[in-house]
DNA sequence: TTTTATCTGTGAAATATATCACAGATATTG
DNA sequence: CAATATCTGTGATATATTTCACAGATAAAA
């Protein structure tokens, strides 16, 4: 929506929209139902109205603090990188469990020792934490992460991490190694059924 | 199930393999029966077989190679982190745009200069490629890559692709920050349905 | 104003996915 | 060896998701 309204337009067809998300105009417009009769009948759907609706409905009107645990490389770069997340998300805070990497590491944004973790999430209201610590520390990283009340996680390590619905929690996991077995599944089952 | 032969069983049941990944031990057979009959009743499945049979049907029995385009600090992170692949994947190449960035970065595994890489994909047989490029680039290199031969895409660029089915190639499109608003969607929608 | 084109919202139908329940086979125990 | 416990594979059922089709409303054109 945001390109569109780049490129001057007020109002999107459900049409357009799922062109751009290849995805069929029937289901652009029963999901957007869901939310509550928000289009007009002849012209789709006014940007700046739907905007807000789903936000509303989402929770992407308000501002959410996160933190990254685990500064190897990759949590570094997910740290200092932020083109990686758009407006409503803030990075505010850095963890790991090395002292020295913490007294090392050269970034604006605060870093602290693992074993604040519960405490600074509690205290500074973090919601959202990107974890990217070695598979076997992943286990006990996410009770601190919930006891300091952490509402959404996205996890990286290799382990698969599965928060139940009693702990108030949700996690996104994400393993590169298990999304190239994925894609090479694809593949691999492609040809086997051509041949 | 390497971990449960690292703890010294040789076979498992349809119930442990749904407790470790969370899943009911019908939904654990349902799947397996699609591969074939692998499973003996009474004992359930010996694990060296049942890897075999799934390594064959998705293809994870042989080694592919990879690459990593795009060498910012998030891709020069996953060029250099090793450990986020299992064994039978390995990134043999780096492309980046910038001639300055090819030279002076530090690393055993080879860079090349991103109008190359269609010709090293090919020559290479280059099969999987990670990208972590702006996302006002990443429609060209997709072209690129696909003109390339390369199979699969893990995409972390913030503009989704969409590869057809008749490009042969898979994409999975991965934003941190897209996972960040589906989180916050699932707590948001929760508060919203409990008062 | 009248006609024609456009577009939403939604029941209904079609698909796909997940869960259940159990027959029948194997292993284990005494 | 008999009795009991364990476990798979799968048809059947249930649930969820996607797609379709169109009534009815608005916008644009003539």
């Amino acid at each position: 929506m945001e390109e569109l309204e780049g490129n001057g337009a007020s109002s999107v067809s459900s049409n357009e929209i799922g062109e751009k998300i290849w995805v069929g105009s029937h289901s652009v417009r029963k999901d957007i139902s869901y939310i509550g009769e928000i289009g007009t009948v002849g012209s789709g759907y006014e940007i700046a109205k739907l905007k807000k609706h789903i936000g509303e409905k989402l929770g992407l009107n308000v501002e959410r603090k996160a933190c990254v645990v685990g500064l190897g490389k990759l949590g570094t770069a997910i740290l200092q990188n932020e083109k990686l997340f758009s407006n409503n998300f803030k990075i505010v805070a850095g963890f790991d469990s090395s002292i020295n990497k913490i007294e090392t590491l050269v970034t604006h944004i605060p870093v602290y020792p693992a074993y604040d973790l519960a405490d600074i999430i509690r205290k500074q209201g973090i919601e959202l934490a990107v974890i990217t610590v070695p598979g076997h520390a992943s286990r006990d990283i996410i009770d601190r992460l919930v006891e300091g009340g952490i509402r959404g996680i996205v996890n990286f390590s290799s382990v698969p991490l599965h928060a139940t619905y009693k702990e108030k929690v949700y996690v996104s996991n994400f393993d590169i190694a298990g999304e190239f077995r994925f894609l090479s599944a694809l593949f691999t089952m492609e040809q086997q059924h051509h041949g």
